[in-house]
RNA sequence: GCGCCCGUAGCUCAGUGGACAGAGCGGCGGACUUCUAAUCCGCGGGUCGGAGGUUCGAAUCCUCCCGGGCGCACCA
């Protein structure tokens, strides 16, 4: 089991208290290392008032060992101050666990596909594409820092309209010809004619590149063409109707907002949506017991369509997860620029890392929660690329890499020779708090909130190392394990973004 | 019209029931013979869009209103 001092801390404090209890980090210092609002929620239940309440668990819990002292306070919090012995176990704890720190403390292990990114290859990957696959990759990896097992996979088109519009264009330039006018013009357009050979697989190829640049690994690569060969097995077991020459499914009647056409009036060809119902069955019959699926705010209006097609052919909806976010918009030089595939100016991820650095662009879209639209400033965030908070969470941890090369194999110990400082104490208690971080960002599918840790771990890092010296201290053996027990910590919160953590800058 | 998202410091945003609301950037003023100054310390800056409601307690939950974004295809 890996550790969580903090819930340590309070599955103790509440066996003292008879009441089970969560604690928080008070803001004041004069508030205690930790406080709890028990008292309060239990005075409705107890018809009694909350300071007393408060006053008898404070009792309670100063019984513990590693409490130094507890008061009530406010209007009925319980403040509680440690003893030193507390912060020497929970950073032992911490560097036992090792890179498992953060994560485990699952009741069972799931297997959990997450599809993103799934821009059809008709150009090259775009800032828009790189945020679903900035956070759906850090969702990806907060579940293995659980412990379960993920899977990633891209899902594109390569058949249909557009494609042929896209082989179409490749084809006109090959001629010598001009892309028609609803065609594809990019330079990238021109790059591919020069090439031999179907232009799809080409660009695929390139837009592959251009994710693992960008530090997104998928495990598999599912095409819609081989897909939609199941549908006329599948299509029968839907509910659906025919109208206006077009089948439909009943989709409105599983949890839907509407019906949704499956094959088309006319040639009777399968739609998009049709195509949806072979791939999910296809994601669980892999036997994945969540399948997630992350979408542009563009497209939320189908978001109860995955779940409506689990439902319409007996599988547990529940085993169909939607993960929608907003928008990224760019500025340059305060003028915004539009992201339309078949223009000339979008923005291509490669240029955004060229400018940018692959650290920052990871760090800036995964820095928001999903629901927030990104803005960013291209030029301002490659100018003061020195003052990103993402270089101070790396400075951080490129300074611990050099004091732990200096200290050579020096004694470490978890143990102090002397009273602990302040800082010593708050940095202890900041690192203690990544698993309930990790936790969280997971069951919000909210990974925003790792990098804003980091940079509050980096705060009372930088602030400890101003304060003390590490080697050649009274206290250097405690120092070198309070700093590798840092380094761990903001190694993994870059890690969950995909950003580096370097040993020197 | 209906649905989803957003509105917090000059700017970009954290903060989904707790104590006087936070960070970065920008502004002003300080700190390097010291393990990395890409750092640290201080100052200034807010009717948390508005109005009601629930609660001992609301930026946070509920209702309504205002403002902005995105959807509401036999495109994907």
């Amino acid at each position: 089991m890996p550790a969580d001092p903090v819930k340590e801390l309070a599955a103790a404090l509440g066996a003292a208290a008879g009441a089970e209890l969560e604690l928080e980090r008070p803001g004041e210092p004069e508030h205690g290392d930790y406080a709890t609002n028990v008292a309060l929620r239990l005075a409705g239940a107890r018809r009694q008032p909350p300071r007393e309440i408060a006053a008898e668990l404070a009792e309670a819990v100063t019984e513990l060992e590693v409490v130094e002292r507890a008061e009530p306070a406010g209007p009925g919090f319980v403040n509680v101050f440690l003893r030193d012995e507390w912060f020497a176990s929970a950073l032992a704890g911490i560097l036992e666990d090792g890179d498992a720190y953060g994560g485990g403390g699952v009741a069972g292990q799931e297997r959990v596909q997450v599809e993103m990114v799934s821009a059809n290859p008709t150009g090259p990957i775009l800032v828009s594409h790189a945020r679903n696959g900035a956070y759906g990759d850090a969702v990806a990896r907060l579940f293995e820092l659980a412990g379960h097992a993920v899977e990633r996979e891209y899902y594109y088109n390569d058949s249909g309209g557009q494609m042929d519009r896209f082989r179409a264009s490749v084809e006109a330039v090959r001629r010598g010809e001009e892309p028609s006018e609803d065609g594809y013009h990019g330079a990238y357009v021109r790059d591919l004619a020069a090439l031999k050979g179907d232009p799809v697989p080409l660009m695929l190829k390139e837009m592959e590149g251009t994710l693992e640049r960008f530090r997104i690994h998928f495990d598999t690569w599912r095409r819609q063409s081989e897909l939609e060969e199941r549908l006329p097995e599948l299509l029968p077991r839907l509910d659906t109707y025919e109208k206006d020459g077009a089948l439909w499914a009943r989709s409105s009647a599983y949890g839907d907002e509407e019906d949704r056409v499956l094959l088309r009036s006319g040639d009777r060809s399968p739609t998009y949506r049709a195509a949806d119902v072979p791939y999910l069955v296809d994601k669980l019959e892999r036997g994945f017991d969540r399948a997630i699926y992350v979408l542009g705010a563009d497209h939320h209006g189908t978001r109860n369509w995955y779940a409506a097609v689990a439902r319409m052919l007996g599988y547990d909806p529940e085993r169909v997860e939607v993960l929608v976010y907003q928008p990224v918009h760019l500025t340059r030089g305060g003028e915004q620029t539009k992201m339309s595939k078949r223009r000339g100016d979008v923005v291509f991820l490669d240029e955004f890392m060229d400018e940018i650095g692959v650290d920052a662009a990871r760090w800036y879209l995964a820095n928001r929660g999903p629901d927030q639209a990104i803005d960013i400033d291209v030029d301002l965030a490659a100018e003061r690329s020195q003052k990103n908070p993402v270089y101070y969470v790396q400075y951080a941890h490129a300074r611990i890499a050099g004091i732990l090369r200096n200290a050579g194999d020096a004694a470490v110990s978890a143990v102090p020779a002397g009273p602990l400082a302040a800082e010593e104490r708050e940095l202890v208690k900041r690192l203690a708090e990544l698993p309930a971080v990790a936790a969280d960002a997971l069951v919000k599918r909210g990974p925003q909130g790792v990098p804003n840790y980091a940079i509050r771990v980096a705060d009372d890092f930088h602030r400890f190392y101003h304060e003390h010296r590490v080697l050649e201290s009274d206290q250097q053996a405690f120092r070198l394990a309070l700093c590798r027990a840092t380094r761990a910590v903001i190694a993994r919160c870059l890690d969950l973004v995909g950003v580096d953590a370097p040993e020197r800058m």
